[in-house]
Formats: C-alpha cells, sequence, structure tokens
DNA sequence: AGTGCTTTTTAGAACGATTCCAGTTGCAGT
DNA sequence: ACTGCAACTGGAATCGTTCTAAAAAGCACT
C-alpha cells in the first residue's frame, strides 16, 4: 500500500518523509493524493492545481517536486523532452507513447531483465529502467 | 559489419539511405565515421568539427543529425536532460551515468527483456530500451 | 505571544537545448 | 545554362527548467 492510499494524514506523510509540512506541501500532497496513480508534468500540475482555484508559483511546483522525489515520495522519469513525475514510487517500468510524448505505467507483472551486465569501473547500480516505446497504430 | 566501417564511400552511405550528398553531409559522414562508435550531442559534434576547422551552423548540425536519424543511419536516446545520437544503429542498450548525464554502451552481450506486456489498446510496439542508471562510487 | 534563525515561497530574470524563420545557396533534372 | 526544390544559414523565438533576491512562514526557545 503505497502513501497516496494509506491512512496517514497528509501532515504525517511529509514529517515521515523529513519535510516541513508547510501549507502549499499539504495542499500539493492532498491534490496528489486524490488523484491516485498517474504521471505529472510540472505544467500540467500547475494547471490542475489552478483548475481547483490552487495558486502557486510555477517555481514552486517544480522545487516541491523536486524534494519529493528526493524524499522518497515521487519517481522521476526523463524520457523524451520532458520530465515526468510518476505518484507510484514503487519499482515499476513505463511505456512511452512517440506521439504524444506521454508515459505510462506497464500494468501488472512487470517484465524482468537477464543478463545485466556488470557496471563500468569504479561504478555503482542505481536502478534499471525498461522503457518500451510504442506509437499509435497507423500513424507515422 | 556498420555503416561506420564497410567499404563504401561516404557518398554510397548517404544515397544508399535517401539522403542528398551535399557538401556538408560528407563532411558530417566522414567526421562520423573516422571517430568511431560513440555518443554525440549536437553541441559536442559541432564543437568536434569547429576544432577540426569545419563551420556549421549550429542549426545544420540539428538538421543533420534528425535527417540521418530518420534515414536509419543513427539512433536518438532522450534520456536525461540532452539528446544524445549514437553512432551505432544496431539494437542495444545503455548504461546512463546520473552524475554526467553521459550516456554509453551495454557492451557485449545484450540484456534480455523477458515477460514484455501487451500494449495499450491500439498501439504498436516500435522498440524497448534498456537503461541502467548508474553513478561514480562515493558520490551523492 | 515574541524573538531570532532557517527554510520555503514567490515573481521574474536567466539559461540551455532545440526549433523556427526567411533569405541564400546549391544540387539535380530538363 | 535554366529552373525548381531541398538544404544551409544566422538569428530570433520557444520551451522547459533553474536561479536570484526578497518576502513570508515555520520552528525552537523563551
Amino acid at each position: 500500500m503505497s502513501w497516496i492510499a494509506d491512512g496517514r494524514t497528509d501532515e504525517e506523510i511529509l514529517k515521515a518523509h523529513g519535510l516541513r509540512p508547510t501549507r502549499q506541501r499539504l495542499d500539493l500532497v492532498r491534490v496528489i493524493r486524490k488523484g491516485g496513480r498517474r504521471h505529472l508534468t510540472p505544467e500540467s500540475f500547475h494547471r490542475e492545481l489552478a483548475e481547483s482555484g490552487l495558486k502557486f508559483s510555477l517555481a514552486t511546483i517544480y522545487n516541491s517536486l523536486n524534494s519529493f522525489t528526493d524524499a522518497g515520495l515521487l519517481r522521476r522519469i526523463g524520457f523524451g523532452d520532458r520530465t515526468w513525475f510518476c505518484t507510484n514510487p514503487a519499482p515499476h517500468h513505463h511505456f512511452f507513447d512517440e506521439g504524444s510524448g506521454r508515459i505510462e505505467d506497464i500494468p501488472g507483472d512487470q517484465p524482468q531483465v537477464v543478463g545485466l551486465p556488470e557496471p563500468p569501473d569504479g561504478m555503482t547500480v542505481l536502478g534499471v529502467e525498461v522503457i518500451v516505446r510504442v506509437k499509435r497504430e497507423g500513424v507515422g
């Protein structure tokens, strides 16, 4: 059960991840949780907040999404020409739609990578991403 | 044997891929081939050319790398915050260094992905990327 | 509640990568 | 050579993201 849907309060979540529960962050956490599992760009999130009457500086959105990611609440995926923030921090892989530039979770059982190489000398492996590039049929 | 190292002339390569062998493109192909397998950014390639006394508009570099990619001579990899062009068009996967933002080929036997999911409805799979995120030991 | 210190928020400027634009050049087919 | 279309060019424009400096808000300690 991820933090998105567990029983803790927004404030408890923030504190548990070492983040000060400011007024803005409480609003952000509430809206993220309300929307469930999905992928945000700073821009799309900013628009969503504005539509709920919540006025934020775009810089705050960037700051906050980055802090939340560093704190382990979100996952940052940089594939294509913008940065996506995934509200599901559990390990999982993605589809990438070349047409729209959007990403989407691979649902259910995750693909596995076999035959992983040793990293180059002096490097540590942080993680492995599988990206399945897709496009809408009959386009391109 | 990829086009980088086969016996064809630069002009033959371009024509075989439906590209007009202009003076500029011939220079670009020559320099790419001379450098062997590696990863270019438009910026790094532009610099490399300038150091060889070859003056290009940056826009031409972007145009050309994109055309070469569409023609199948290069592979475009958009992971991190800039676009990399891989001079090895054969299927293979990459290391991504979080510290420097650079990518590098996974050498030798390639990792395999098992348990690939069906794409979402109405989508076709174009390819699968495996990206092994690494960082220099003792950093971060 | 008041004080002082630190972190966060903010608007706008700055930045870097990439594409667009409009004019020029140059290749290819008559 | 002439003509038409594709490619090249420098500079402006665009877009996503980060930086900056100042104001606001949280926090610890009285």
